[in-house]
DNA sequence: TAGCTCGTTGGACAA
DNA sequence: TTTGTCCAACGAGCT
């Protein structure tokens, strides 16, 4: 170890244990210095949104504690990252900057750049992998082309699935002779100027704390019954950790750890369910980081003509869709869920995005961004991913008649209706057998609205609208 | 290389 | 009420 001192810049790697970045900073160097830096303009269109900085407030105010019990403190800086970086250098004397990877295109770049400007000054800088089992350009196909198709993608990485191992959790951080200033977190405003948080709080306790008692609890017990349970908005059958991925409160490491048999991969259903969501995780972050333009422009280019409503026909139809009043009760549940307490059930959003896209005919894009600011685990590459799929214009996508009918679905998903019940308490004395179903002509039920389309005249809508792209 | 198989999550309709 | 078939064609991926 060389008497010196090393920062570690983190980012969405909120945690102290199997963080690889910190973990070699640790050993290499005598002295750390924990740094945060709030450059959301580095981000360009996807800096956090305001469900995001919501837990990233929260998070941080925990990793914060986590050092202080360490003897260390969390540094926070705002503005742009090379200069903070260099305040901090300064005052620190530190020859050295660690970090964990992330893989959003302009952070890409801009990560990239940074590397190569620190290590011109002669400082040490180095970036790790803290957020994927596997690099993008790991997993590739034979001719070291990437992957388009999930399953051949999830068969490459069951074939190359070796026992994880994740790096110790520091008990003692020693700081440098000469702490520089910090913001306090309230100066980042991350938190909503108006209330509209509130529910968060109730369901979420962001963290990695939290995070690892959530994945102990699910592993325990939920997890066996995960591969059917994770289809029923009306219970609560998932794992729950996407934010806690997201931020890096837990790190997929540690997931697959937490589900490791022996060295083995998963043999339980529920536990292979569990990791195949962690492999799709993967293969969005590796379409995203070899096709950059994904967020904006879709992947299969015949639908850049796809006949969408044009933007000043469909406001209106796109507020009662944020809002939860499109009149369509499974649609609204969700979208009232997600206002609410900043998350949706995963099938739910496949039913809200298909309901978007197909039955209003609205691009995919205007979904991406409403999610984007609301959902706490927005992830670029998950969210891009997960919406062109739906819309039928991205990789692996539903062909193009698979419009999903909300009212089935409802039916199937949550027969007793309880979940719509929660969320659309205006329908909460509907009979179970109509719960799902939009109000009729003349039908009345508090003040929960008419539906703004029919579903079945805007599914051959859909159907016309994509036909005619072929 | 050529050929074969397959593609996360569905719905409508006929029998 | 349940079950089977069709709704496209194409290109990815594998052997």
């Amino acid at each position: 170890m060389s008497h010196s001192t090393a920062i570690v810049w983190f980012r969405r790697d909120l945690r102290l244990a199997d963080n690889p970045a910190l973990d070699r900073a640790r050993r290499e160097h005598e002295r750390v210095v924990p740094v945060f830096i709030w450059d959301p303009d580095a981000e360009g269109d996807w800096a956090p949104g305001a469900a995001g900085r919501w837990w990233l407030h929260h998070s941080l105010a925990a990793l914060a504690e986590r050092l202080d019990q360490r003897g260390s403190r969390l540094i926070i800086a705002a503005g742009d990252t090379a200069e903070a970086l260099e305040r901090i250098r300064k005052v620190t004397g530190a020859d050295a900057v660690y970090w964990n990877r992330l893989y959003e295109p302009a952070l890409i770049e801009r990560d990239r750049k940074l590397k190569a400007s620190l290590r011109e000054q002669g400082l040490v800088a180095e970036s790790c992998n803290g957020a994927l089992l596997f690099e993008p350009w790991q997993l590739v196909k034979d001719d070291k082309s990437p992957y388009l198709v999930f399953t051949p993608f999830w068969k490459q990485m069951q074939k190359r699935w070796q026992a994880p191992s994740v790096c110790p959790e520091p008990r003692q951080l020693d700081g440098p002779a000469r702490w520089p200033a910090s913001l306090a977190l309230e100066e980042l405003k991350l938190l909503p100027e108006i209330d509209w948080a509130d529910g968060f709080g109730e369901r979420w306790s962001p963290g990695e704390l939290a995070a690892r008692r959530r994945l102990e609890h699910f592993v325990d017990d939920p997890v066996t019954d995960y591969d059917a349970a994770r289809d029923r908005p009306d219970r609560a059958g998932t794992s729950r950790l996407s934010p806690h991925l997201h931020f890096g409160e837990v790190s997929p490491r540690q997931v697959a750890l937490a589900l490791d048999e022996a060295g083995e991969l998963p043999r339980g259903k529920g536990k292979l369910s569990l990791l195949r969501e962690i492999a799709w995780r993967e293969f969005s972050w590796s379409l995203l980081f070899h096709h950059p333009h994904l967020p904006d422009k879709a992947l299969k280019t015949p639908f850049q003509d796809f006949p969408w409503r044009d933007r000043a026909d469909y406001q209106d139809d796109l507020k009662a869709w944020q809002r939860g009043q499109t009149g369509i009760p499974m649609v609204d549940a969700g979208m009232r869920e997600l206002w609410t307490t900043g998350w949706m059930h995963n099938r739910v959003r496949m039913v809200v995005a298909s309901f978007l896209t197909k039955n209003l005919l609205i691009p995919w894009q205007e979904g991406a961004k409403w999610f984007w600011d609301t959902l706490v685990d927005a992830d670029l590459g998950n969210n891009t991913q997960g919406w062109q799929w739906t819309a039928g214009c991205g990789a692996d996508a539903a062909p193009y008649f698979r419009v999903f009918n909300p009212v089935l679905q409802g039916e199937k998903f949550d027969p007793q209706g309880d979940y719509v019940r929660r969320w659309c308490p205006e329908l909460a004395k509907r009979p179970a057998k109509r719960i799902h179903h939009p109000l009729a002509d003349g039908e009345r039920c508090g003040d929960y609205p008419r539906p703004i389309v029919d579903l079945k005249g805007s599914r051959e809508r859909a159907l016309a609208a994509y036909q005619s792209m072929r």
